[in-house]
DNA sequence: TCCTATGTTGTATG
DNA sequence: ACATACAACATAGG
């Protein structure tokens, strides 16, 4: 389920390990997350070390974590996929079938379970940020984030519906598919409007509703978990029969961007 | 049995 | 080179 407020939300669960050290890694490294990285010397290198801080961008996170010997920092990228998941165990607890990789400190166990294994593991050991964290693009409620940026990238992806387009993490990390949804039908734009044939109005009322959707995600999701209120179209997109909450409307689902999509056609029409 | 799933990526085509 | 579209990845649940 991960998107940018659920991925936050997931970081915060293994704050209770920062500032301890990790006694024992356990890893499946056959298993596709680990695919293209070195596992072997993840195990190596944070064996041992200190977990000191973490960090969310987009839909990935980063740990950080300072071996006993040497300059280098231990860096580990996590990235949840469709199905992946952060949580504490107990000491002492057994590894499940999906929990690939197992952070074991005196106390607790840092577990990341992933079903599906669409989610990703990266590592490096150097005393620099790596580029896979540092090359990440502006956070969306960053002020590198403007409308100017929005409408360049608009103007380039001109043929591509807008719902394909904001699920690009080159420009909009975090957002995904229901992100998407919500963000469109609160800006009143059908999702299958071409990118570049928004107007002014449009572009400008695009931007206001990426940054409030990605706050108020972040607000109510980031910190507990929380579910969105009636008022938002996320507790009705999947709903058999689903109602829009501002017009009463029935909703409408079509695949769009390869990815099934919920609109309000009594407020988002086609331009 | 068949369909769905809050994501990316490799490949084909224009 | 760039933009666009879509199958493929792997598993579980309705």
């Amino acid at each position: 389920m991960p998107e940018l407020a659920e991925v936050e939300y997931f970081r915060t669960r293994w704050n209770p390990g920062l500032g301890r050290k990790i006694e024992a890694v356990e890893i499946h490294a056959h298993a596709r997350i680990f695919r293209g990285t070195d596992a072997k010397g993840l195990v190596r290198a944070l064996t041992g070390a200190k977990l000191e801080r973490s960090e969310a961008r987009g839909k990935q996170m980063l740990f950080v974590a300072k071996p006993a010997r040497g300059k280098a920092r231990a860096w580990l990228g996590i990235h949840l996929g469709m199905t992946g998941d952060l949580r504490i165990e107990k000491h002492g607890f057994a590894p499940g079938k999906h929990d690939h990789l197992v952070l074991r400190q005196e106390k607790e166990a840092l577990v990341f379970k992933d079903g599906r294994m669409f989610g990703r593991i990266l590592f490096a050991l150097d005393e620099e940020t790596p580029p896979w964290w540092s090359k990440i693009a502006p956070d969306l409620l960053s002020r590198e984030f403007t409308v100017a940026v929005l409408g360049d990238f608009l103007k380039r992806r001109k043929k591509a519906p807008i719902k394909a387009v904001l699920l690009m993490q080159e420009r909009f990390p975090g957002v995904g598919n229901w992100m998407a949804d919500e963000i469109l039908w609160r800006a009143a734009i059908h999702p299958r409007q071409a990118a570049g044939s928004l107007d002014a109005a449009q572009t400008k009322a695009l931007y206001r509703e990426i940054r409030w959707v990605c706050r108020e995600a972040l607000r109510i999701i980031g910190k507990t978990m929380g579910d969105p209120p009636k008022s938002w179209l996320f507790p009705h997109r999947w709903q058999k029969g689903g109602k829009c909450p501002r017009t009463g409307a029935k909703l409408m689902h079509a695949t769009i961007g390869g990815r099934t999509t919920c609109w309000s056609p009594a407020r988002q029409k086609l331009r």
